[in-house]
DNA sequence: GTAGGGTTAG
């Protein structure tokens, strides 16, 4: 007959001054006594089986029944206690605490006393262990050895070396232990002194070659980032060590990052004979975790699975681990789906392993698995799925996220709050960024940087200074990171005394390393500052790639391509491989020039190192050689690229417009919808352009149309100033300012700007003036705006509002960009001003000129078109104007120094005027040369007389 | 008579 036996504290128990050391009463729980008797040693065989049900079945029915002898009974409680902390079953533990109390039984309270002290430690019940240790009359060595352990087993390692010296105070014997477990506290606080001092009192106490104390030692000192001294101690122990000794060193080596000393010591290990465990196969496997050592990683693997036993929750969750870190994610499923037992870690780590490849949808959908399989996300889970949101950017699943941390007040976390600040940061999404950063209880400094980067990037300047200031009254740590996201800003702002302020404290506070000096370069760059960039650069010893490319992206930005040119040749000749950036920056130099030679020569140095023609790298050689004036290498190279990208059909599609080619563009794009492809923003920004340099009214106006209902693309205001341009342009002056007053966003300058230059050819008075003055209003500081606004006044005679413009340009220190024309003769890029005198064949140039113009009035009745020269001159005056244009002395030049027949490339940095066009056409016609000029807007081929552009340009 | 040292996610 089966008879049971209830464990609940009794009632008479509340009366023990012990019992209050219970924070809560244990639920009952009833357990069905065995009809057959059992006797101490089949509790011992039990318990060592470690399953507490039948352990406890065993020790009640002993108990109770069968052996009422004290001394057994102590000894039945100390194993049973021991099962417990083993356990961790506090619930259990407290029940057998509750019975010691009531039975009476035990003879060495002292002893069952310390036992319940480890057992509520090792259980996670602190205050518990720490009462019953206070109200204890007398303690051993082992009592608080027990105390000190369960604070540091329980993250509180200050309170474990405060007992210590409690334990000092009052002359208590230390031993081993007391050392081991001390050096553990001294390992979680990284503190340099603590643990050099414990080693010494170890020393000190005869314990110093102690084998617990040394592996502790060896952990120690790897911990605190002391390896050397860890390696030390292992050589000098490596006789009389055990196990515990190799998995210390080995790990100690894993956690430095230097995997190979980590696997050498593994083998050395298998050599001496020591056979492994399972602290050995995580210690290994940590090493391990570098793509070169994966095969390592799988062998042992192997060797797990070869011994036909379950694999240990820590060799599975270290298997899972190196698979991701070396990218085989579907390494990590297989061993995640064969594991009998999943733990919290092994959930993070499969989801954090999703995140560092890169497969944010499959992180996703394994948080919402881990839930349905009952383990809930915890801080960790939240910090990799925010992240993972972040980096897909998308703000309606960071959001979600966000609401799951604050459902389950896992928001509070510092980490939490950083990873949810650049989520909102990487999904553009500021204004959120900013409410979560200020409502963070806690700030480190991670999350002032993350906030000011996001931004910097997000070109919220103004706001990223703000916030840099604030950090520096909190007297938060300034790290290069931070200096990096504060010169974006400024450059950004164009805050040039500031640049020079941070360059001043970079160098005040040791800062300066390469990449901040990079960094400083770009920013120099950027702010048109050339001469400081120039000196930043010059002074770095060891210059890299990245050196090199600020340098010469600073050139091109400021109009020196041809310096950009030479710099470049400078890195190949110091030895520098150039990279893909590089390469692409040094190719918009070329396309900048329309140095076709040198174009030329940059695509054969990639195929020459080796780069594959795809990705940014095609299209900018398909923009090249498109600016270069030879469309048609970039349809060839274009054609020839297997895989298109979107950034390569746009550039296509661009070139095209460029040219002239409307109707190719608009093949392309018909092209381009075949594909997988979607066109975006840009792309359309593309094909608007293309119809409006071919005159496709209607097309441009479609896609409009298109982008908006198929592809629900809100236009930019670029887009609407390219219609707009298109409208102007065919002489629809009334539709145009139509469109513009209906446009549903406010237009901007570059929309007025198109308004305003299809006035001034379309002889547009009343409009143009409107337009005028709302550009000013918008951009009252750009010069070309005033230019291009005296140059319609000009156009209306109004001479009186052209020195008006001129001079409130003057009084805000406004200067015009001079006009200037370059070709490329013999691999180098010749470049004229108006009127340039400063050419080595000046003399040959201008007795050319006049010798083209005498002929080309005499044989192809050319008359200089005065109304051009936007000038209040004399007519004589505005004659010698146009002829010293510097279109035309290029073109001279280029006469003179090149073979007849061969086509003569010129680049302008201005639109070129009407009378230039009409000249350029007559020469193409009576000197039988091809002739391809680039102006600021677009390209004209002239041949035989006619232009490209139809006259429309 | 006890235990104590070495391990996994961010």
């Amino acid at each position: 007959m089966a008879q049971t036996l209830q464990f609940c504290p009794p009632p008479s128990l509340s009366s023990q001054p012990i019992l209050h050391t219970m924070q809560r009463s244990p639920p009952v729980q009833t357990f069905k006594l065995p009809q057959k008797s059992l006797n101490f040693q089949t509790l011992k065989d039990i318990c060592k089986d470690g399953n507490l049900r039948e352990t406890f079945l065993s020790f009640s029915n002993l108990l109770t029944f069968q052996n009422p002898h004290q001394v057994l009974a102590d000894e039945a409680y100390s194993i049973t206690l021991d099962l417990c902390a083993r356990k961790e079953a506090l619930t259990q533990g407290q029940q057998i605490h509750a019975h010691i109390l009531t039975s009476g039984f035990t003879s060495d309270m002292v002893f069952l006393s310390t036992k319940l002290v480890f057992m509520y430690g090792k259980c996670g019940s602190l205050t518990n262990a720490r009462r019953l240790f206070d109200q204890m009359p007398q303690r051993t060595t082992f009592t608080w050895n027990a105390l000190i352990g369960s604070y540091v087993s329980n993250g509180q390692p200050n309170e474990a070396l405060e007992l210590f010296r409690e334990m000092q105070l009052q002359r208590i014997a230390v031993d081993a232990c007391t050392f081991a477990t001390l050096l553990k506290a001294c390992a979680t606080l990284k503190d340099p002194n603590f643990g050099p001092a414990i080693h010494g009192l170890a020393v000190k106490s005869g314990f110093g070659s102690s084998v617990f104390v040394v592996n502790s030692l060896v952990a120690m000192y790897a911990k605190c980032g002391d390896v050397s001294r860890s390696r030390q101690l292992f050589d000098r122990m490596l006789e009389r060590g055990d196990v515990v000794t190799w998995n210390s060193i080995i790990s100690a080596y894993s956690l430095q990052g230097q995997p190979l000393e980590a696997l050498k010591l593994f083998r050395e290990m298998q050599n001496a004979g020591v056979s492994m465990n399972s602290y050995t196969v995580v210690g290994t496997l940590q090493a391990c975790q570098e793509l070169s050592f994966a095969k390592l990683g799988m062998e042992i693997h192997n060797a797990l699975l070869k011994l036909g036993r379950n694999l240990h929750i820590y060799e599975a969750n270290a298997l899972l681990v190196m698979y991701a870190r070396c990218g085989r994610m579907d390494e990590a499923v297989r061993v995640f789906q064969q594991m009998d037992n999943r733990d919290d870690i092994s959930w993070n780590s499969m989801l954090s392993g999703f995140v560092q490849n890169g497969l944010y949808e499959k992180a996703i959908k394994i948080f919402h698995e881990m839930q349905d399989a009952g383990q809930k996300p915890d801080q960790v889970s939240v910090i990799n799925i925010v992240s993972a949101s972040g980096r897909l950017g998308t703000l309606l699943n960071g959001m979600e996220c966000h609401g799951y941390a604050i459902k389950h007040g896992l928001d509070s976390y510092l980490q939490v709050g950083n990873t949810l600040v650049d989520m909102y940061a990487k999904c553009c999404c500021v204004i959120y960024m900013g409410r979560v950063f200020n409502k963070m209880p806690d700030k480190d400094y991670i999350s002032w940087t993350t906030a000011i980067a996001g931004y910097a990037q997000s070109c919220c300047y103004l706001e990223a200074l703000r916030l840099f200031r604030e950090a520096q009254v909190e007297r938060m740590q300034v790290d290069a990171l931070m200096i990096g996201s504060i010169l974006l800003a400024c450059g950004g702002l164009r805050y040039i005394p500031h640049v020079k302020q941070i360059h001043n404290y970079v160098t005040r506070h040791g800062l300066f390393d390469l990449v901040l000096a990079n960094t400083i370069i770009d920013v120099y760059g950027e702010c048109g500052e050339i001469e400081y960039a120039s000196r930043i650069f010059e002074s770095i010893e060891n210059k890299d790639v990245v050196s090199w490319t600020s340098m010469i992206s600073c050139c091109i930005h400021n109009g020196l391509a041809n310096e950009a040119l030479d710099l470049f040749y400078d890195m190949i000749d110091t030895g520098i491989a150039p990279d893909s950036i590089a390469l692409i920056s040094i190719l918009s130099a070329a396309a900048s020039l329309s140095a076709l030679s040198k174009g030329k020569e940059i695509h054969g140095f990639l195929l020459r190192g080796g780069f594959s023609l795809e990705g940014s790298i095609a299209s900018s050689l398909v923009d090249m050689y498109a600016k270069c004036g030879t469309i048609d290498y970039s349809y060839k190279l274009f054609d020839r690229i297997t895989h298109k990208d979107l950034v390569l059909w746009t550039s296509m599609i661009n070139a095209s417009g460029m040219h002239g080619h409307g109707r190719e563009a608009m093949a392309l794009f018909t092209r381009l919808k075949e594909t997988d492809l979607i066109p975006d923003h840009i792309t359309f920004l593309a094909i608007l352009y293309a119809c409006s340099h071919s005159g496709l009214i209607e097309e441009g106006k479609r896609y409009l149309e298109i982008m908006r209902s198929e592809y629900q693309l809100e236009p930019w205001p670029e887009h609407y100033a390219c219609v707009v341009d298109l409208l102007g342009r065919a002489n629809c002056l009334d539709e145009a300012y139509r469109f513009v007053k209906s446009m549903p966003i406010q237009p901007t300058a570059a929309v007025w700007c198109a308004l305003l230059g299809a006035c001034r050819v379309h002889s547009g008075h009343e409009l143009g003036e409107i337009a005028a003055r709302k550009l000013l209003e918008l951009e009252p500081e750009n010069p070309g705006n005033y230019v291009l606004v005296s140059n319609v006044f000009a156009a209306m005679q109004r001479w009186k509002d052209v020195d008006g413009v001129r001079i409130r340009m003057k009084t805000m220190g406004l200067k015009k960009n001079p006009a200037c024309s370059w070709i490329e003769v013999g691999n180098e890029v010749h470049s004229f001003t108006t009127r340039d005198r400063t050419h080595p064949l000046n003399e040959e140039i201008h007795l050319n000129l006049a010798q083209i113009t005498e002929k080309l009035e005499r044989e192809g009745g050319y008359v200089p078109e005065t109304k051009y020269v936007l000038h209040d001159v004399g007519e004589e005056e505005k004659v010698k104007m146009l002829y010293g244009h510097s279109e035309r002395l290029a073109i001279a030049f280029g006469l003179i120094s090149t073979p007849e027949g061969t086509p003569i490339r010129i680049t302008k940095n201005l639109r070129v005027c009407g009378d230039c066009h009409a000249f350029t056409k007559l020469i193409s016609r009576f000197f039988k040369r091809e002739l391809v000029v680039r102006d600021a807007n677009r390209f004209h081929h002239f041949q035989g007389g006619v232009c490209s552009c139809g006259d429309f340009w």
